[in-house]
DNA sequence: CCTACATCATAAGCATCTTATATAAATTTG
DNA sequence: CAAATTTATATAAGATGCTTATGATGTAGG
């Protein structure tokens, strides 16, 4: 058993980790529960977002990782949005094994759909702010899109 | 039907709502997937979170709207809660139909070593970040904690 | 009181996850 | 190159946690 303090990290910045967690924690209960008009799961979404983003079709190996659940889960998931339209199997000519995951125009429409929504309620919140406030939330989204990169590099590796 | 657009905001100041909502998105998408000992719902640390940091006990009502699910489904997580000894049920004196939900110890605890978890997870990555991407997340989070309160103060006053 | 409402609990059903196992294609190996 | 192993996906069975509908009980107002 390791115990990590914060006081281990180079301190010559003022980036307390244990307060942007805090932020961040306190930040996503308001943000995940925000209303929307589709009723689609936090994985459905992600998967739609990960293959509009992520540069044609995957498999659903790929997926499983990307996504952190089972691979059963994504089976699953993937043969309901088929029925649903939003995505489309095909097969992999380099493998006859694997299936090719395509998003369609009506999953691509569907990622835009919720983005908008959230963004029609974060629009009025963010008119509160003051102009400080806001210039310092913009200036932190370079660092947050790197942070979950970075993120998603190390998963890749932590596979047992 | 309405259309919102996002250049109907004050334009004078820097922050994109479309690119902030992006990179949230993302970076949710890292930070909801960090792998945890315990296995806990979203829902039940955010019930957890809620009673250990809002100040006092609540009734299942106050939960049914900070956590924004049914009003079964709060009595369903409180008594899996309660069997598990994270919280417990007690009688509101001021009203015989209300029932008030206390965070235990152990349910403290479960809230703590979820964030340690995190922190551990954030810690060597933000380590990778340079001083001034560490400086510019740092100086947003105090914006990002006030649009978190804004939205729960907005939620709170759209009850139908 | 008696009606209306508020609070919580229960029931039934559904969606989505899990683990265990099956099937089939690719790869390794003797 | 055939048998054994590994990899990619699918299926099955079960658990969890949500939903809507309804019930039981306490409160409030005429």
């Amino acid at each position: 058993m390791y115990i990590w303090r914060v006081n281990d990290l180079p301190d010559d910045d003022d980036l307390d980790v244990d307060a942007f967690a805090t932020a961040i924690e306190s930040f996503n209960r308001f943000y995940i529960r925000l209303p929307t008009l589709e009723k689609l799961s936090f994985t459905t979404l992600s998967v739609l977002d990960t293959l509009a983003f992520g540069g044609g079709p995957m498999r659903l190996t790929d997926l499983t990782r990307t996504e952190q659940v089972s691979q059963p889960a994504i089976t699953q998931l993937i043969t309901r949005l088929e029925r649903d339209g939003l995505v489309e199997r095909g097969p992999d000519p380099s493998d006859g094994r694997a299936v090719l995951i395509h998003i369609t125009e009506a999953g691509r429409r569907i990622g835009r759909s919720r983005h908008d929504d959230r963004m029609r309620h974060l629009a009025p919140l963010v008119a509160q702010l003051t102009p400080e406030q806001r210039r310092a939330i913009a200036g932190a989204l370079p660092a947050l899109t790197r942070l979950a990169e970075l993120g998603r590099g190390s998963a890749k590796k932590a596979e047992s």
